[in-house]
DNA sequence: TATATATTTTAGGCAAACCTAAAAACAATA
DNA sequence: TATTGTTTTTAGGTTTGCCTAAAATATATA
């Protein structure tokens, strides 16, 4: 098949791509590709043309750009590098949260398969990046969990931390007060009628937390 | 000063002109910096042109280069990152010694201070790297160590391997058997004058290598 | 539906990093 | 020293990935 090397900018416009086409299903539009990439229309015309013709995206003239079967494995092997780098930077080198996607963009276009297969391994083969997004395995499986709120247990039951929705410095602080992290097992004590807050145990302790804090935290049921 | 970001190329140049250029003794020719890098000389005049302008190296139009002060520390900086990243490919993701180089020849090229030096704390701050080449520190420093021959040592004395000059893949067979890597401690039990191999304790066993082998090894006093 | 506005494409250019072919400078040696 | 051979540079070309300006198409609105 098409195991040519891409480079470095063919990935980014086909991750790019299949990000904005919602897992292959939307039509993208020209002008939404220059928007995330920065890069001027006419450019994004030029690469598209590059792409239809190695058939990773196909083009319609004037109306938008569907990525390819091809194109969707391709741009799954990079999020799957992207993202596991995001756990070794953090997990390993400590780097928080907010730092490593910046770097990760970087290394993701380093392409050795036995590179990030050992990567992998030496991780114990996550699930899921410091963000909560879903690491695709080396056959560009994803793993679908439900994520769900913190209101939506029923009380005594349990939850992992998953998705953190909202990336603001503040509330990135909160959490790190509260001890709430991607990982981290929450337990509902109590919910709140009278504002929809919500008590939790987290990290032996049991807090309340706002409708508005624990609607940024989605979790998957355990 | 020139703090300002070079190119994957500019960095290769540099690199190997470093490295032709013996510590930054030596003037070197633009013939030999198209050998290594496997590019034509025109395209490595072109490329020395630019480097000259930004002051990382000096030129003698027909006469060759020399590199600067500050090409010098870029490139040291460079060659750090190599070598800690293939510290880390050999010790945490375990590739073998002969497949580290591809890899972090590309991993070298990714720009962030903040990220090689959370790797050289991950990694416990390495001095050699697994071929046992020193590794700069933040500084651009690098421990200077003698290395000698087994046959330095005098009866009874330690060493540590610390340098395989021969890369081949069956010397490499050779070691894993006699369990030598970088970093095995070696004691001298005796010298054979008869065709000059050497006696040594290495792992707990004594075994007699031969003349060739023992000087293919070289190793730190202890 | 006609017109204004927004989107996309075409056309032509530019810088980086390579190339080949030919000219210039240097080195080696008869 | 004149000639031959090697090394280096110059000159001009290519590809990649970007750009601006203008033309073509699609969409929105009066």
């Amino acid at each position: 098949m098409s195991n040519i090397k891409l480079s470095k900018s063919e990935e980014n416009y086909l991750k790019s791509i299949f990000n904005l086409s919602e897992f292959g299903n939307k039509q993208v539009s020209t002008n939404s590709i220059s928007k995330i990439l920065n890069i001027e229309p006419a450019s994004v015309t030029d690469m598209i043309k590059k792409l239809s013709k190695k058939n990773l995206i196909y083009h319609e003239k004037y109306k938008g750009s569907t990525i390819s079967k091809s194109g969707i494995k391709i741009a799954l092997q990079i999020i799957r590098r992207h993202r596991l780098w995001e756990v070794f930077l953090h997990d390993k080198l400590k780097f928080n949260w907010d730092e490593i996607h910046e770097i990760a963009e970087e290394l993701e276009h380093v392409s050795s398969e036995m590179l990030i297969d050992n990567l992998d391994k030496f991780l114990k083969y996550p699930k899921i990046d410091p963000h909560g997004d879903p690491i695709p395995n080396k056959l560009g499986e994803i793993d679908f969990v439900d994520k769900i709120s913190i209101s939506d247990l029923k009380i005594n039951e349990k939850g992992i931390v998953s998705r953190i929705i909202n990336e603001d410095e503040e509330f990135f602080n909160l959490l790190k007060k509260l001890k709430i992290e991607i990982g981290s097992e929450i337990t509902l004590i109590d919910k709140i009628d009278y504002d929809n807050s919500v008590e939790i145990l987290i990290d032996k302790k049991s807090v309340i937390i706002s409708k508005d804090i624990s609607n940024n935290i989605k979790i998957t049921k355990i």
